[in-house]
DNA sequence: GTGAAAGCGCTAACAC
DNA sequence: GTGTTAGCGCTTTCAC
């Protein structure tokens, strides 16, 4: 690998005058054509860590997520990637699987890389932010909060709830359960929480504690809580899932039971991106997974370029797609 | 941040010996306790970037994949990164949309990051490794080759796409179709190519030709080519699927039609992990995405201990399971 | 086993 | 506009 010295020499000039060229520093025409002859004939690429340990930052930055395997932080990675590259930022996925440790290692290497900062899914609501905030990186939180007063991006987490569930009440479902993550999860608890608050409204009849389960956010966890909610001595004739593998997990066992919805009725809260369902099988609360990402984004790119207004907190409606076209008469062969 | 200076002060030795503590060469007890003292008191974290710069070589590996939102990309990075974790190794997630440009960036910010190796899905066989050879940075290829004569995981693209053919021609369909990627990506190609071999063999009175279809390799390119084959003044009456996505949109667009599998046979090259069909109405090929990872990850590893034997490549195969148990008697309504 | 000192490649004063 | 130089934090000879 060359370097700036070596280009220096070739071209005639000082090796400040080549960081210069590099840098968009004013530079007369020929030195700066001389620089990039012979930047090009010894294929120079400008080493990043030497400037990073130079300038005490690097244009990296870390999304820190617990699952890469879903869908929906996916989307919001690409989300994030495209604003950074824009910005000439890269971006490195850390995948934490929901393990305190594996995140705290990866804060920790964010803060020894002099990552410009770091977007955070916090694996739970114990994530220690003391030392990368000491070191004055920037973090913005997605999907969850982290009890530390941070800017930060959500999902409307209980009106997700509420409407997924509302749908079902007036698809002529009753006995409405729900499949959520787990308890200590902001986002679980609040999508239960918007059930239940349309349940003890407006079915004050219904049992609802035995139809709550709290499960993983994953496939499996889904597979699990239907089947043992299939198994109830008097079963759900509706569900509503807090999340789209919970979702997915759910369906998948109703199909093998030949409850192919709507025959049990299905509301998902996220998108379901991959499903082979009808479209019109299922009510989905479609989460703006990608917006999530790129406003995210946003707010670090602003923080890192050294603003240092309050910390903001935006919060991201999920957008209803009903099972149903509109006026058409539902549920009145599934309701008991 | 601290630095060795501040700890090495704190604990009454050189930074040299702070360095050699935290670089497990030999230093007395008592010395090197003080040190841990120290460090732990001045919360001090090594600077990587400092030591990137000095060694020449960081812990880091990238990986370029065509498609962050492909779940086979991401059971291969869930692959990759738990070996490279395992040996103190994070890894960059750079992800390209096939663009070539897009990889180029990705591929030059790897050389002058000083990133220990990368794993490579090729978003062509143009795509110019010349640099990063040069850079002595090791590069395994995986799922795709690259014209270089370096190490690389591939799947058994044309046996897959065979077998997927066969459980079809075996479950009666006679009119199968085929759907794949881009016809210069050489996993598309393969496939396809599988699929062609057994129709001339055992079906040489079908005219294989139009029935092929090149898409690109997303699920909206799935959707596209089945509609497309249904418009047919003579529709197929089976498919083959080359990948996933191509699947899943294959899928839909049957689904949307009355035409769920098996009416329809369909046949997908690549697992379908959020599909909530009933496992018997597809076959589908699985392909051990999560292995290609790890095997990748090892031999990328090898190579960046010095391991410099000849260039190897290692083919792995899928696994089909079947749509429907074996000794039933299938297809015998669909068949015209 | 330990310390002193050079240097990895770059940027940013500072002089001119 | 341009060159000289110090120094970012670490590792690694080289003496002792």
């Amino acid at each position: 690998m060359a370097t700036i010295y070596e280009v220096a020499k070739l071209a005639g000039v000082s090796p400040a005058t080549v960081s210069r060229v590099f840098n968009g520093v004013a530079v007369s025409d020929e030195k700066s054509a001389a620089v990039r002859d012979a930047a090009k004939q010894l294929r120079f690429t400008p080493n990043r860590t030497a400037r990073t340990l130079r300038k005490q930052e690097s244009e990296v930055i870390a999304l820190v997520i617990p699952d890469i395997e879903n869908p929906y932080f996916t989307e919001l990675a690409r989300g994030v990637e495209d604003v950074a590259q824009k910005a000439g930022y890269s971006v490195v996925l850390c995948n934490t699987d929901s393990q305190l440790d594996k995140e705290a290692t990866y804060l920790q290497i964010a803060i020894s890389e002099h990552m410009a900062g770091v977007i955070l899914a916090a694996a739970s609501d114990q994530t220690d932010l003391d030392d990368i905030r000491a070191a004055g990186r920037p973090v913005v939180a997605v999907d969850r909060g982290t009890g530390y007063d941070i800017d930060g991006v959500v999902m409307a987490n209980r009106t997700a709830g509420q409407a997924a569930t509302e749908h079902l009440v007036q698809a002529g479902y009753r006995r409405i359960a729900c499949i959520t993550g787990p308890e200590h999860i902001e986002t679980a608890a609040e999508r239960a929480q918007g059930w239940r608050s349309v349940m003890t409204r407006q079915l004050p009849e219904v049992d609802v504690d035995e139809l709550l389960r709290y499960s993983t956010f994953r496939v499996d966890g889904g597979r699990e809580s239907m089947e043992a909610l299939l198994a109830l001595p008097e079963p759900p004739d509706a569900v509503v899932a807090a999340n789209n593998l919970l979702g997915v997990g759910a369906i998948q066992v109703l199909t093998e039971h030949g409850l192919t919805p709507p025959k049990l009725g299905v509301a998902v809260v996220g998108s379901l991106p991959f499903t082979t369902l009808s479209p019109s099988a299922v009510t989905v609360v479609k989460l703006p997974a990608r917006h999530m990402g790129v406003t995210a984004a946003k707010m670090l790119l602003e923080r890192i370029s050294g603003d240092d207004q309050q910390a903001r907190t935006v919060v991201l409606r999920g957008e209803v797609q009903p099972a149903r076209p509109a006026g058409e008469a539902p549920g009145s062969t599934t309701s008991k």
